[in-house]
DNA sequence: GCCCATATAGGACTAAAGTCCCATAGACAC
DNA sequence: GTGTCTATGGGACTTTAGTCCTATATGGGC
């Protein structure tokens, strides 16, 4: 990928300009356009907090002095409303804590202005391809917990007690039921999972934050 | 954890405080102390670079500028060594793209000169408890590798259709063997690996980043 | 009062996994 | 060339898991 008119493939992601200043969104977006992005440019914070949640791959370049909420205060926001997008920052007056606070809270970049335009399309690519990773990851960590909800309370705890290993024997014993019961819940969990084997379930586990019981 | 001046439990942990200037290594060094913390100091990268690898709990406060290697290059020596600490980095004259280039390099945090007290605290703090969290994951991951390490070739690679969680039939068509020999194999990795079911073999292979074939 | 979901469990069976015994054959070391 | 490690497998067996059938009890919802 040595051209960098076109480091993105496969779907087109969506870059969201947000900057007060208008010569800086006129010429962002002729950049990005030109690197075959899609573009989507606001004034402010507020007024990119009342578009309604972008599900597709993309990434939020980002003022850090506005009028109304700063730039940090979106990243912010967004963290608080669980809408992730990677961030990079542009400054024209930032300063060292600010830019070390907006980095430890995840953001991709932070240029100061003026940058080199290299430096940005370095961070877009970054950014966009961190965040096709994690929808993919929370899209699969989703299924499985949409799978896992459709599960009783008592198969969802033989499940906690199968990813440990446990015997079926053992796991009555603890329980206190025949090992045939525990038979039939497990066969459940298998069922409502769509679970070959053992292997699988501490996967799905794993994915879905699932924790063994004790 | 409201005393600032023990908020570091369990064994001591060291502090390397790299900066050429004398006066800051004392001023430092009395600060650590007071917190509890074992501290060594170094005038130079170098100097730090010559001393044996730390094997406990620590964090190294890491001056920018200095003569010979700067901070930033002692971070990416230990970086490219796997002689992994968390740093804080403290600087007089540092610059955003400076700040945030270590930020992205993993630093805990990034204090201009003069820095309040607390904020020191606080980043010893994160940085500390980050250090002892890698440790124990990283001896965990050593651990399990060690253990791997003893499987021959074949067991291995039985090791890794396990952990897929296909049957002994599927793994012996699979390979052209008996479904006995399969067995056999499994058998042994069970016993090197002190597992007792399939489940583990899944834990024990994510941790150690061992990957299903194919 | 009846239907449905949930949790419980027995009986009879198949399939898979694990555990002993045994054996052969190649590779490599000393 | 004798010994050890590795990979291969057969036979006979036990244990565990999974799959049918059946059934009972309980608690809500309409």
């Amino acid at each position: 990928m040595t051209d960098n008119r076109s480091p993105f493939t496969g779907v087109r992601p969506t870059v969201f300009v947000v900057d007060d200043d208008a010569s800086v969104r006129k010429s962002l977006s002729r950049l990005l356009d030109s690197l075959g992005l899609i573009t989507e440019t606001y004034a402010s914070a507020d007024e990119f907090l009342k578009r309604e949640h972008y599900g597709g791959v993309g990434c939020i370049v980002l003022d850090v002095r506005m009028p109304g909420l700063s730039g940090m205060d979106l990243q912010d926001e967004l963290s608080k409303a669980d809408y992730s997008m990677p961030i990079i920052f542009i400054s024209g007056h930032g300063n060292i804590p600010m830019s070390v606070r907006a980095m430890k809270k995840g953001a991709v970049d932070f240029l100061p202005k003026p940058f080199d335009e290299q430096e940005l399309i370095d961070a877009l690519k970054k950014a966009i391809e961190k965040d096709r990773t994690a929808k993919a990851e929370r899209t699969e960590a989703r299924d499985i917990q949409t799978r896992i909800e459709q599960l009783t309370p008592r198969e969802y705890e033989i499940f906690r007690y199968v990813i440990t290993g446990m015997l079926n024997k053992q796991i009555a014993f603890k329980l206190d039921i025949a090992e045939k019961t525990v038979k039939i819940h497990r066969a459940r969990v298998f069922e409502k999972l769509c679970a070959n084997s053992v292997a699988e379930l501490v996967r799905m586990a794993e994915k879905a934050g699932v924790e063994p019981p004790d």
